[in-house]
DNA sequence: GCACTTGTATCGGACAGCAATACAGCATGT
DNA sequence: ACATGCTGTATTGCTGTCCGATACAAGTGC
């Protein structure tokens, strides 16, 4: 094997302050990521990179702590409750979210459609708080489901608010996933949508993530003047032209965020 | 102070497969369940029972890690969005939830109030997920929001599909909050509301966590019979009288937990 | 300007955690 | 029925990671 130990560059090593048993069972919580199921000892080892041994460990030591559990076939493990203990004071100590929900509480109420608060990590747009509305789609967008930046009204808004630089990195990432049929791929479309959002003051999207489905964003900044998140709008097709949505919606998503912000 | 390092009688001494480190860890991010803000080090240290220094490099680690980020002002860490990732995960793999989901979504189209799903822990009720109506209460019912299993419908319903012991201990456990006015806080008065549960095959609970609020709760079993979750419906008492509710509900959601069990 | 925060940095010794290895139980396929 | 793969679990001696006291720079409020 013999991988270089000397390379690394950027910071684990020689970092005295860096524990690294906590990293290695964080990456442990993480290989669920790409799960589709338990996952068992060898398969954590491998995703993982770590030993048979040091996942034994981590997980033993989860299980006593209850984050994980064994699967009821005993054959795999999955991530337990407390998780969302953890989830839940993320959101009831977020700034932001604290601000928000009043307001998206009242935008829901005069739209009467569902209304979204999505986060900007810098790479994607991660669903915090859902409104929903009568009629519903899926229940497939869960809390903390997240989606590429280029793919949703949102992320169009925040894109819209970033310097050029930026919004090349996350557009030349990696390739933009095609979800629906009609879900923009090409970069030089989405900077036109871009490009019409800076001009609107907010992003509308037409079944980008779901067929069917019209949604319009507007991108919230924080003090700075940087995109941190952003709020959607999510309508039917089948009950609104686009143009009528986004005449009857923009003003009030935009009021929305003005009430938001810390001013 | 003092403590004696040799009662611990349980488990973390000489268990050579637990990671103290890692342990530690997780006990930081705990750290904020009691939190109502950013929490600095010397906050972390002196809730977690950890050293200053050992605080230091965890929440070091942490951050390197992105689970914490050092709050706007300086003067402290947050917890930060790759919480919501993990929140994801589980979510997306628990196989309850997985089941639930359609069907929590058909009910909620048929009664057109609000739909929730709570799962029990042993002790709590957490809300895992919910379907909202459309004039809605609080917020405040987050993802990962948890309650005391004997002040919900939800509760209620679980605890009478429990042998007396269990209900004895948790009844007897903590004395049970005074939630609204007319929480009901004698342990004899909920095993009441457990006895009718178990005639019934649901729980109805006025007014326990919401002035205002009926709620009606149907536990959900595990292969084995034992509750671990449930189905709480909850409706405005301006709309509904108790006993209408009761019987346009409660059907509805017995069938609804009918489908949702693994037969 | 002092006293008290805050987050950050350093360092040698000790013990926590490392990985290899062995084991029991259960499938699957031969 | 036996063997071979997989599960999760348990033990052990060596080593290098992590420990925590201590010092520091910056900021706040008296």
């Amino acid at each position: 094997m013999m991988q270089q130990k000397s390379e690394p560059a950027s910071s684990e090593d020689d970092d005295p302050l860096f524990i690294q048993s906590l990293a290695r069972g964080m990456t442990v919580l993480e290989a669920f990521r790409q799960a589709e199921g338990p996952l068992s000892l060898a398969q954590i080892a491998a995703r993982t990179g770590l030993t048979r041994s040091a996942a034994q460990r981590l997980v033993h030591t989860f299980r006593k702590l209850g984050y994980l559990t064994l699967s009821e076939d005993g054959r795999g493990f999955r991530l337990d409750l407390p998780i969302l203990d953890l989830t839940h004071d993320y959101l009831r100590l977020n700034p932001l979210v604290r601000r928000a929900s009043p307001v998206l509480l009242e935008l829901r109420r005069n739209v009467r459609e569902r209304v979204d608060l999505s986060l900007f990590d810098g790479r994607r747009m991660v669903y915090a708080a859902r409104m929903q509305s009568k009629r519903e789609t899926f229940f497939a967008t869960l809390v903390g489901n997240s989606v590429p930046t280029a793919c949703t009204s949102g992320g169009w808004a925040v894109l819209a608010m970033l310097p050029e630089a930026e919004v090349d990195a996350i557009l030349d990432d990696h390739p933009i996933p095609q979800i629906t049929p009609r879900t923009l791929t090409d970069p030089a479309a989405i900077r036109g949508q871009i490009a019409l959002t800076r001009e609107n003051g907010h992003a509308l999207a037409i079944e980008q993530i779901l067929m069917g489905e019209v949604a319009l964003g507007v991108a919230i900044p924080d003090a700075d003047g940087r995109p941190i998140a952003a709020i959607h709008i999510a309508a039917s097709l089948s009950e609104w032209a686009p143009e009528d949505f986004r005449r009857r919606v923009a003003p009030l998503a935009a009021e929305a965020v003005r009430s938001i912000l810390p001013g």
